[in-house]
DNA sequence: ATGACGGTAGCATACCGA
């Protein structure tokens, strides 16, 4: 079984990059994220064509996750269930794949630096860390799931230093601020592989670079994207890893696919 | 670098992102 993890950066603003990348990688299962639209403009037709089911959490404009299965999807929470959201960022379902039931989570983690005109305001940064309390709570009764659960997405973390191409250009960002990076270390303690760095522990397994000049050339990237295994996903887990070739072609998202495979 | 650059809403420019 293979499943990747994208944030899109607008579904439809990338879908031919998107089609192109689906349909050579063949993964039987995706978590999109920042999808930027409702329901009524999501290309369900296009994706269905390509042979997948798809569940989403849409929003106008900004956020919004999605599920893309070969296998029947089945609903199990939007949003996170002990919190009231009005941002689309969370989404989970029971999926089958070569008849093995996979609970799986698409998650995009609020971003939390303040906004450009008011440097000073910290609503974003408060909002990101009770989301963060909020999923870690969910996650303690997941983790107990007898069934393998897969938790990917983007989490606007920044874990480690080797996490960034320079850590010091970072330094006081939401991105890893230490609150932050606590925060999402603790889905080691509930029981959750970081699945890419328990595989590799040297290369940096960057999965963004933005849109500047040469950021993507220049290797000016970030291990933001992630995927944390229960136990039973853990046991069964072969392989994770990035793929840059979408990154690479035109029109890309400025993120690129994270994969993992289990036997 | 509080940089550039791209996406959305909607039609000029503000907001968002990491």
């Amino acid at each position: 079984m293979k499943i990747a993890t994208y944030n899109i950066n607008s579904v439809n603003a990338h879908l031919e990059n998107f089609s192109k990348w689906l349909t050579k990688a063949n993964p039987d299962i995706v978590l999109l994220q920042e999808i930027k639209c409702e329901f009524n403009n999501f290309p369900f037709f296009d994706l269905q064509s390509l042979g997948y089911n798809c569940h989403i959490l849409g929003q106008k404009s900004y956020n919004g996750v999605a599920i893309l299965s070969r296998g029947k999807i089945e609903i199990t929470s939007e949003n996170l269930p002990n919190y009231s959201d009005e941002q689309s960022r969370y989404l989970e379902a029971i999926t089958t794949i070569d008849d093995t039931r996979y609970k799986v989570a698409s998650v995009y983690l609020p971003n939390g630096n303040p906004p450009q005109n008011d440097w000073s305001d910290k609503t974003k940064f408060i909002y990101k860390l009770n989301w963060m309390d909020s999923f870690l709570k969910h996650m303690q009764n997941l983790n107990a799931e007898n069934l393998p659960v897969i938790i990917g997405g983007d989490f606007n973390t920044i874990l480690t230093p080797q996490d960034v191409y320079n850590y010091q250009l970072f330094e006081g960002n939401a991105l890893c601020r230490p609150e932050v990076q606590t925060r999402l270390k603790q889905m080691s303690f509930i029981g959750f592989y970081d699945a890419f760095r328990a595989l590799h522990t040297k290369e940096n397994g960057y999965t963004f670079w933005d849109y500047t000049a040469n950021s993507f050339k220049a290797d000016f990237g970030m291990r933001i994207d992630y995927f944390f295994t229960s136990p039973l996903a853990s046991d069964k887990l072969t392989a994770c890893y990035v793929d840059k070739t979408p990154r690479a072609d035109d029109k890309p998202s400025d993120h690129t696919p994270l994969i993992a495979e289990f036997k």
